[in-house]
DNA sequence: GAAAATAATATGTAGCTACATAATAAAGTC
DNA sequence: GACTTTATTATGTAGCTACATATTATTTTC
């Protein structure tokens, strides 16, 4: 067993960490130059560079030119979550997927959406209402509203047969994504269509993406009793 | 106003970015070599490493040793969200903050708590209930457990003047945190506390955190209604 | 012809240099 | 003394080289 040759980038933010864990550095505090940083834990400044980028990333650190690397005193907690394709969560989990389309026309933008949308006037667009089931039990009912300038192909697609879930997240890759999460009162037809009570609180996921300036899409995704969204540093 | 002299990563991260949106490169499909796009678009190999480093990170393409780059073909979305301080977050959207002490106990931990903590066992802890108010109006109600061989010094801190909270925050850094959302109706206590019906669906925030393998605190934080927590790629 | 050993290959990472950039500090100007 | 200009400084980034590592592809061996 010898000594490892190198360190390596992770190496050197577990150590950075470690220090600010152990109040080596406290909050606040300056830390040292990545320079004198490398010099002391022998390897290069990029190395130091690439550890403290990670740092700041979790939210750990705060960087400035000239102004040096210092440890946040009011820290965030930041965390990543991630919404695969409606079908892929619920065979993930090891259910039997099922889709059933509810609804689907060509309505007017209400003013909610369009601020979702970020839209100056209304327009058209087709709106979609389905229902995502996991062994034929409900599990997510989502109203989705579809820019057809950016999506028109969409015209084409068997929406009683395939999710525009997936269809829309397999041939439209966005550039931006808008997440909000609410909670809100089951009303008479989410209760039906979820299979529960008028009243039972339900996790509302409110989804909308864009590529460049145009919209895609937005969805309002409301998830069935006792669905949890689980999120990781 | 001449070309730019250099490519940044940045730069490259958008055109292939643009690339995969117009179909350049399909979903599923192979991505050349870092080594070739570097030469055809013109700048080192490093940076065109550091842009798929970043698309992968976004979810938008697959890497594998020898393997290659591939564009996903079942993307998915990733963001990120904050989780600040409670009294700085009430502070940001402009309101006045408040605090108020509810209950302050020892208590073994029951079997939820245990599991959201990873214990094999009950211990005792710490469990302090606190409300959050902004302009004087409920903001959050807060349910902590805290171990006290990870942070005994929050014994010496007067919980009814400052919150567990803030200082857990500021001086209890963590090295992994696991974040929940679901949604509950309202019983008694909390919609007394919030100022709000039985009954009424409000969203949970569940956050564990830990220093290395020991637990430091895991809080349940129930908003008051009409709570919406953002999140972005 | 199946299994094992070997080669080939694309990404991953570390170190170095050089220069860009932003923020601050110091010096100079009226 | 307040304002402007000029240095200084720490981080940010790009390019290069060299080597590590994980797969896949090929060849060898029995």
């Amino acid at each position: 067993m010898t000594v490892q040759a190198r360190l390596s980038w992770a190496d050197v933010r577990d150590e950075v960490r470690a220090r600010i864990l152990n109040r080596t550095y406290a909050p606040g505090d300056k830390l040292p130059r990545d320079e004198d940083l490398a010099a002391e834990l022998g390897c290069a400044r990029t190395t130091v560079h690439r550890a403290m980028q990670d740092l700041t990333l979790s939210g750990l650190v705060e960087r400035k030119r000239k102004g040096g690397t210092h440890v946040r005193a009011d820290p965030v907690t930041r965390a990543t979550f991630e919404i695969p394709i409606t079908r892929l969560e619920v065979e993930q989990r090891g259910g039997r997927y099922g889709y059933h389309l509810i609804s689907r026309a060509m309505e007017v933008t209400p003013l909610p959406i369009m601020a979702r949308l970020g839209l100056p006037e209304p327009a058209r667009m087709l709106r979609v209402k389905a229902l995502h089931l996991a062994d034929s039990r409900p599990y997510m009912v989502e109203d989705r509203w579809i820019d057809l300038t950016s999506a028109p192909e969409i015209l084409n697609v068997d929406l009683s047969r395939d999710s525009a879930n997936e269809w829309l997240v397999r041939h439209k890759p966005y550039s931006r994504v808008d997440v909000r999460f609410h909670a809100v009162n089951a009303e008479s037809d989410s209760a039906r269509h979820l299979a529960t009570e008028v009243g039972q609180a339900l996790l509302v996921i409110e989804r909308t993406t864009w590529i460049g300036r145009d919209p895609i899409t937005t969805v309002q995704a409301i998830a069935a009793p006792g669905y949890q969204l689980t999120a990781k540093s």
